[in-house]
RNA sequence: GGGCCUAUGGCACAGUUGGUUAGCGCGCCGCCCUGAUAAGGCGGAGGUCGGUGGUUCAAGUCCACCUAGGCCCA
C-alpha cells in the first residue's frame, strides 16, 4: 500500500461549484503571484493589455477577447517566460459621456456647460469606476489573470502626462498640425455631431438637383465650350472651388446645333436627353487637369482657384461626372482641394446663415439661399437643368434640422507622412489570421489619412497645446513643464478639463497671454499610448526600464473591429513616436454572436448575460466555446446547447476519465513510483497511448505557437477521447487488478494531458492537478498553473506501433459492422473472424488478442487460409498514390488495375511486391501503394469491407459456443444486478442460483453456469458460488441490512441470491 | 460605392500540400456494448459542398464573375 492515495474523485461534477473553490484557492495560495514571482528573471514574453471601455456593462463578447489574452500568457508562463500582464481601462471618449448625458437627461452640450463642466467630468469618472468595477468581476469569474490592482487607467493623471509628452515629441517633428475637419454639424443646436448620432437621424428629403454651366477659360476647349457640373447643395456653388473630374474617365464635347458642353461619356444620354450628340472630341480625364473656368458666383473671395481637378472617388453614376467642389462642405471635397492647395472659403456661420457682408444671400440660412441662387442662374443662362432629386439626408437626432457638412478648424496629426514606415512596420509584424495583413488593415494604411486628434468634448485627454493672440503654439509635456512655463505650482493639478483650462502662460516666443485650445483628444490615441503611458514614461520612477524592457509586445489581442481602432492606434503612436510598430504578433478574432446569428442587443432581446451564463455552464465551458467551438477568427454563434455540448462531450469525458483512474488507484492501494514498470516494459496498449500522448505534446505545443486554439481543441479532445473509449475500455480489467503498468500509464497520460489543457480550462485542470497529482506526489508543484509545459519523449513516440493501431481500430470497427448486420449480438462468443488487410501478417500477437477480445471471436486467421477458390478479388487504383507518379495518365492506370484479374494481381503483388498492368500497350509496374485490393469470401460469412480492408466473421454458432454465450449473459445479468443492490466496485459476495422451474431456458443455462461457474463467480467477485434453493421474496428490510438481492433473469430462466460477503 | 470575411444534410461546425464512398457533434429511427461515464459503438434516413463559368487527368479545396449575410469604411 502506497504511502499517499488520489482523492476520492466523484464521478458527479458541479463546474459552477468547482470554479468558485478554486478561485479561492488561487486568491487565498496568491497562485497568480507566486506564477510571476517563479519566473521573476525569465526572458520576458510580452502582452499588452487592450484596454475595454469602461462606458458599459461587460457582455458576453468580452469574454471572448479576454480568453486569448489569459491562454497564451499562461501557455507562454508555463513555458518558463516572464510573462507580465498589467490590466488597463480605457476611461475617456464620446461613449462615457454619452451615457453620463442619458442618465441626466441631457441632449445637447450646452445642458453640459450649463451643469459645469467639472461636475461633468465627475459624473464620468465615477460612471467609469462602476464599470470597472463589474469588469472586476467578470475577469475573476472567468479565470483571467490579469493584474487589476496595478491596473492602468487612460484618466489617470500619470497616464495623461505620458500622453501629453508624446504629443509633445510629435509636436516637434512637426507632425501636430492644425487644419480643417470637415464634419456633420447642426446649425440649430450649435454642435457637431458623431458618426453614431448621424447615424440615427437620415430622413428622405427632395434637394434641388441643378445642371450648371461652366464656361472653360483655358484649354483647346477655352470660350466656346461649358463644363457642365452637377450638384444638389446649389447653396454650396456660392463657395465654389474647383471641379473635380475622374481621371480614368472619357470625356466628350456635346452638342446641341447651338452650344457645346462637356460631360462625362456614360452619360451623356442620361444627362443631356434628347437632341444632343458628341462632336468626336474626347478626352481623358487626366487630360483637364488644370482647365480652368468661370465660377457660377462672384458673391465672395476665392483665391487662385477654379480649375479642374482630379478625383478617384467621382463616379459616373448620377450627374454629369464633373463634380463641383467646395471644400468647406464635404470631406472628399476638403481632401481633393487640399491637394490642389486650394483654399477653404466658408461664408456660412455657425447659426446656418450666410455671413452679412456676402451680396445676395447674406443672413439667409443656407437651405433658404437655394431658391434665390437657382434663379439667378437661371437668370444669367448658366441653369442648364433644375430638377427635383429625393434622396437619404442626414438630419440632427434630436430637433430634424437638415445638417451641414462643415469645415472647422481641427488638430490632425500628420500620419500621412509616415505612411511608409507604417507599412514597413506592418512588413514585420505576424496577422493570425493573416489576410487582415494585407486585407483590412494593409489597405487601411495604403489608404491611410492624417488622424483628425481633435475633439470638441469635455472628458478626455486635453490637447496640451497653448495659443496666444499671435497664434504661436506651444507644447507641453507635463504638469511639471506647465508649472514652469505658467510659474504657478500645478503639481496636484488634474489634468483635466475644466482645470487645465484656466492655466494660462506667457508665449515663450511673444511673451502675450496663451491659452490651451479647448479641444480634447481622440480616446483612441490613449489606448494607442498603453505601451508607455501605462508605465508613466518617461517620467514614473522606473518607467524607463520597465517600458524598455517591454517594447514591442509580442502578443495581443482583439476581436477584428479594432483593425482601425487600437490595432491602427498602436502601430501608429508606437511609429510617430518610436519609429517602431508595438506589437510583433496580433490575434484577430471574429465576433460572437447570438444564438440567432444577429449581434446582442437590448434592442432584439438576444443578451446572454456572462456571469449568469458561466454559473450555468462553468467558467472552463465557456472558455473552450471561445478557444474551440469553431474557427476563432470567424464569427460564432452562442447558445446554451452548444455550451453544454462542451461540458458533456470534452470536459466530463476527461473528468470520468479521472474519476475511473482515481477509484481504481485508490481500490488497489496504488500510487506513482519507482517501482512501476518502465514504459519499455509495459504491454503495448501502454506504450501505444504513452507514444500518442508524446505526439499530442508536439502538436499541441506548435498549435499554441501558432495560436490555433481551435487546433489545439481538436486534438486534446480527440486524446482525450481515445484514453477514455479505446485505452481504458481495452485496458479496463487490469485496473480492476490494481495492475500497476496500467495505472502508471493512464497516470501519466492523465498529468501531461492536464498540463496540456492548464490554459485553456484552469479551473478543471487546477481540481485534477489538486486530486490526482499533488495528492501522491509531494514534489509536485503547489498548482498546475506553476508546473513545467510538458516536453516531448520522442524515445517514446512508436511511429509503427501507431498504424498497427489504427489498423486494429479499424478492424474493430469493421466487425461490430459486421455484428450488428448478421444480428449475432457480441455477447454470443464465435469462433472465427478472417481478416485480409494490408499489414494484418506484421500486426502483433497483443494487438491481435485486443481484436479478438473486442469482437468476442475466439480465433482470427488470414482470409487467404479460406482458400483462393472461395474469394473474390477486386483491385482498383489508390489515386493519391497514382497521381504523384503517373499525373495526366492516373486514370488511365486506375482503369488498367480495375480492368485486369484481381486475383492475379493480388498474387502477384503479394509475392513479388509489385505487379504489372498494361496501359496503351505498355507494361506499368505498380507497387501496392498503388493498388487497393479488396478480398471477400464468397458465401456463408458475414463480412464487413471498407478501403481495402476486410474483416468475415464466421456465425456458426456451436452448443458450445452457445453456452459460452449464455454465461456472459449471465454476467451481464448479475453486474446489474450488482449495481442496483448499491453494491461497490470492489465488494466481494455470496451466491446462490437455481433453474426456475419448468423453464425450458433455464436447463441449457443451467448447464452453461455449471460448466463456467468459475469464469461467472470470478467476473462477478463471489467467493461462493453455489447451485441452491433461491427464495421467492424476503423481507426487503432484510435484503437491506444484509446488502442483499434476489434477482430473477425470465429470458435466462434463472433465479439468484446475491449478498455482500462477510 | 470600396475592402475583407462567411456560405458544407433540420441545427451548430471540421475538412491538411487539389486525389475518387465529404466528415464530426446535436436531433431522429433501429440495434449493440457497459465493473468509471451526464458515456461509447454500429447501422439507417437526411447533402446540386450558395450560383455560374474556368484551370486540371482529377475541384468542397485553385481562379473569375455573380447572389446572400456579416464586419469595417465611404
Amino acid at each position: 500500500m502506497a504511502d499517499r492515495l488520489y482523492r476520492p474523485v466523484s464521478a458527479q461534477l458541479d463546474l459552477p461549484a468547482m470554479d468558485a473553490e478554486i478561485i479561492d484557492f488561487w486568491r487565498g495560495a496568491d497562485i497568480f503571484g507566486k506564477s510571476l514571482a517563479a519566473t521573476e528573471s525569465a526572458p520576458r514574453w510580452t502582452f499588452f493589455e487592450g484596454p475595454p471601455t469602461a462606458n458599459g456593462r461587460p457582455g458576453t463578447h468580452h469574454v471572448e477577447a479576454r480568453v486569448f489574452k489569459d491562454v497564451f500568457p499562461r501557455f507562454k508562463t508555463m513555458q518558463g517566460h516572464r510573462v507580465d500582464r498589467k490590466a488597463g481601462w480605457d476611461c475617456h471618449g464620446l461613449p462615457v459621456e454619452l451615457a453620463v448625458e442619458a442618465e441626466l437627461g441631457f441632449t445637447a452640450k450646452q445642458d453640459i456647460e450649463a451643469y459645469g463642466i467639472a461636475e461633468f467630468n465627475a459624473k464620468c469618472r465615477e460612471s467609469v469606476r462602476r464599470h470597472v468595477d463589474q469588469f472586476e468581476k467578470l475577469t475573476e469569474r472567468m479565470g483571467y489573470w490579469v493584474n487589476t490592482d496595478e491596473a492602468y487607467w487612460t484618466m489617470n493623471p500619470a497616464y495623461v502626462e505620458s500622453v501629453w509628452w508624446s504629443l509633445k515629441q510629435i509636436f516637434d517633428k512637426g507632425l501636430l498640425v492644425q487644419s480643417h475637419r470637415v464634419a456633420p454639424y447642426c446649425p440649430r443646436c450649435g454642435t457637431g455631431l458623431s458618426d453614431h448620432e448621424l447615424a440615427q437621424g437620415y430622413e428622405t428629403v427632395v434637394d434641388p438637383s441643378v445642371y450648371v454651366r461652366f464656361p472653360l477659360t483655358s484649354g483647346p476647349l477655352a470660350g466656346n465650350t461649358a463644363l457642365l457640373v452637377w450638384t444638389t447643395t446649389p447653396w454650396t456653388l456660392v463657395s465654389n472651388t474647383a471641379v473635380a473630374v475622374h481621371p480614368d474617365v472619357t470625356y466628350v464635347v456635346a452638342t446641341d446645333g447651338a452650344e457645346r458642353v462637356v460631360v462625362a461619356e456614360p452619360l451623356l444620354g442620361k444627362a443631356l436627353g434628347e437632341g444632343w450628340a458628341a462632336t468626336g472630341e474626347s478626352f481623358q480625364g487626366a487630360e483637364l487637369e488644370r482647365w480652368t473656368y468661370r465660377r457660377p458666383f462672384e458673391l465672395v473671395e476665392v483665391p487662385d482657384a477654379h480649375f479642374v481637378v482630379l478625383a478617384d472617388y467621382v463616379t459616373t453614376e448620377d450627374g454629369t461626372g464633373l463634380v463641383h467642389q467646395a471644400p468647406a462642405f464635404g470631406a472628399d471635397d476638403l481632401a481633393t482641394c487640399q491637394k490642389y492647395g486650394l483654399p477653404v472659403v466658408n461664408p456660412v456661420r455657425g447659426d446656418g446663415t450666410f455671413e452679412e457682408s456676402v451680396p445676395m444671400v447674406g443672413g439667409v440660412f443656407f437651405k433658404k439661399a437655394d431658391e434665390v441662387l437657382v434663379s439667378d442662374l437661371r437668370e444669367r443662362g448658366l441653369l442648364f437643368r433644375h430638377l427635383e432629386y429625393e434622396h437619404s439626408y442626414p438630419h440632427c437626432w434630436r430637433c430634424h434640422t437638415a445638417l451641414l457638412y462643415y469645415a472647422q478648424p481641427a488638430w490632425y496629426i500628420r500620419t500621412t507622412a509616415l505612411k511608409d514606415a507604417m507599412m514597413r512596420e506592418n512588413d514585420a509584424t505576424n496577422w493570425f489570421p493573416d489576410n487582415v495583413k494585407y486585407g483590412r488593415f494593409g489597405d487601411w494604411l495604403n489608404n491611410n489619412i492624417d488622424w483628425s486628434l481633435s475633439r470638441k468634448r469635455y472628458w478626455g485627454t486635453p490637447l496640451p497645446l497653448w495659443v496666444c493672440e499671435d497664434d504661436h503654439v506651444t507644447a507641453v509635456g507635463s504638469l511639471k513643464e506647465l508649472g514652469e512655463l505658467s510659474g504657478q505650482d500645478v503639481s496636484g493639478l488634474d489634468p483635466h478639463r475644466p482645470f487645465v483650462d484656466d492655466v494660462t502662460l506667457p508665449c515663450p516666443q511673444c511673451s502675450k497671454t496663451a491659452t490651451r485650445v479647448p479641444e480634447v483628444i481622440d480616446g483612441w490615441y490613449d489606448s494607442g499610448s498603453m505601451p508607455f503611458a501605462q508605465h508613466g514614461y518617461p517620467y514614473a520612477e522606473g518607467s524607463k526600464e520597465a517600458f524598455e524592457n517591454a517594447y514591442p509586445a509580442d502578443f495581443i489581442a482583439e476581436a477584428i473591429d479594432q483593425t482601425r481602432g487600437w490595432f491602427y492606434s498602436l502601430l501608429a503612436v508606437g511609429t510617430l513616436v518610436f519609429d517602431k510598430s508595438s506589437y510583433k504578433n496580433v490575434l484577430c478574432l471574429g465576433h460572437i454572436l447570438a444564438e440567432d446569428g444577429r449581434k446582442m442587443s437590448k434592442h432584439l432581446g438576444n443578451i446572454l448575460e456572462p456571469i449568469p451564463l458561466m454559473d450555468q455552464h462553468g467558467a472552463d465551458a465557456v472558455r473552450w466555446f471561445m478557444l474551440a467551438g469553431g474557427s476563432p477568427w470567424s464569427a460564432r454563434r452562442v447558445g446554451h446547447a452548444t455550451i453544454q455540448e462542451v461540458v458533456r462531450k470534452t470536459l466530463l469525458t476527461y473528468w470520468n476519465t479521472v474519476s475511473f483512474q482515481a477509484l481504481y488507484g485508490r481500490t488497489g492501494g496504488w500510487a506513482p513510483s519507482s517501482a512501476d514498470p518502465a514504459p519499455a516494459e509495459r504491454p503495448a496498449l501502454d506504450r501505444w497511448v504513452l507514444s500518442e500522448l508524446n505526439v499530442l505534446v508536439r502538436d499541441v505545443t506548435a498549435a499554441m505557437e501558432e495560436f490555433d486554439t481551435l487546433k489545439v481543441g481538436k486534438l486534446l479532445s480527440a486524446f482525450v477521447d481515445d484514453l477514455s473509449n479505446w485505452y481504458v475500455r481495452r485496458a479496463r480489467r487490469r485496473f480492476w487488478n490494481a495492475d500497476p503498468a496500467a495505472l502508471a500509464t493512464l497516470h501519466e497520460a492523465l498529468e501531461t494531458v492536464t498540463k496540456l489543457m492548464a490554459p485553456m480550462v484552469p479551473f478543471i485542470s487546477e481540481r485534477v492537478w489538486q486530486d490526482l497529482v499533488r495528492s501522491v506526489d509531494p514534489q509536485a508543484p503547489e498548482s498546475v498553473h506553476l508546473a513545467a509545459w510538458p516536453a516531448v519523449d520522442d524515445a517514446l513516440v512508436d511511429t509503427a506501433l501507431a498504424e498497427q493501431m489504427a489498423l486494429t481500430r479499424r478492424l474493430v470497427e469493421l466487425g461490430r459492422a459486421t455484428r450488428a448486420d448478421s444480428g449475432v449480438k457480441t455477447r454470443q462468443p464465435l469462433s472465427r473472424a478472417l481478416v485480409g488487410a494490408p499489414g494484418w501478417g506484421a500486426l502483433p500477437e497483443e494487438l491481435r488478442a485486443q481484436l479478438l477480445e473486442e469482437l468476442n471471436v475466439v480465433t482470427t486467421s488470414p482470409l487467404a487460409d479460406a482458400g483462393g477458390d472461395l474469394i473474390d478479388y477486386s483491385a482498383k487504383g489508390n489515386f493519391r498514390a497514382l497521381g504523384a507518379r503517373f499525373a495526366k495518365r492516373t486514370p488511365l492506370v486506375a482503369n488498367a488495375i480495375a480492368a485486369c484479374d484481381a486475383a492475379e494481381l493480388a498474387a502477384a503483388l503479394r509475392s513479388r511486391g509489385s505487379a504489372t498492368v498494361l496501359v496503351e500497350g505498355e507494361e506499368v509496374t505498380v507497387s501496392p501503394e498503388e493498388v487497393i485490393v479488396t478480398e471477400t469470401p464468397r458465401e456463408g460469412w458475414a463480412v464487413a469491407t471498407a478501403g481495402g480492408e476486410t474483416i468475415a466473421l464466421d456465425l456458426h454458432v456451436t452448443p458450445e459456443l452457445r453456452r459460452a454465450g449464455l454465461a456472459r449473459d449471465v454476467v451481464r445479468f448479475l453486474q446489474e444486478t450488482r449495481k442496483a443492490t448499491g453494491l461497490d466496485v470492489a465488494d466481494r459476495i455470496t451466491l446462490t442460483w437455481a433453474a426456475v422451474d419448468g423453464s425450458a431456458a433455464g436447463a441449457e443455462a443451467a448447464e452453461a453456469v455449471r460448466e463456467h461457474a468459475a469464469m461467472i463467480a470470478d467476473e462477478v467477485l463471489a467467493l461462493e458460488f453455489e447451485e441452491g434453493t433461491v427464495p421467492a421474496e424476503q423481507d426487503p428490510a432484510e435484503l437491506t441490512e444484509l446488502r442483499a438481492a434476489i434477482a430473477v433473469d425470465a429470458d435466462l430462466g434463472l433465479a439468484f441470491r446475491i449478498a455482500k460477503a462477510k
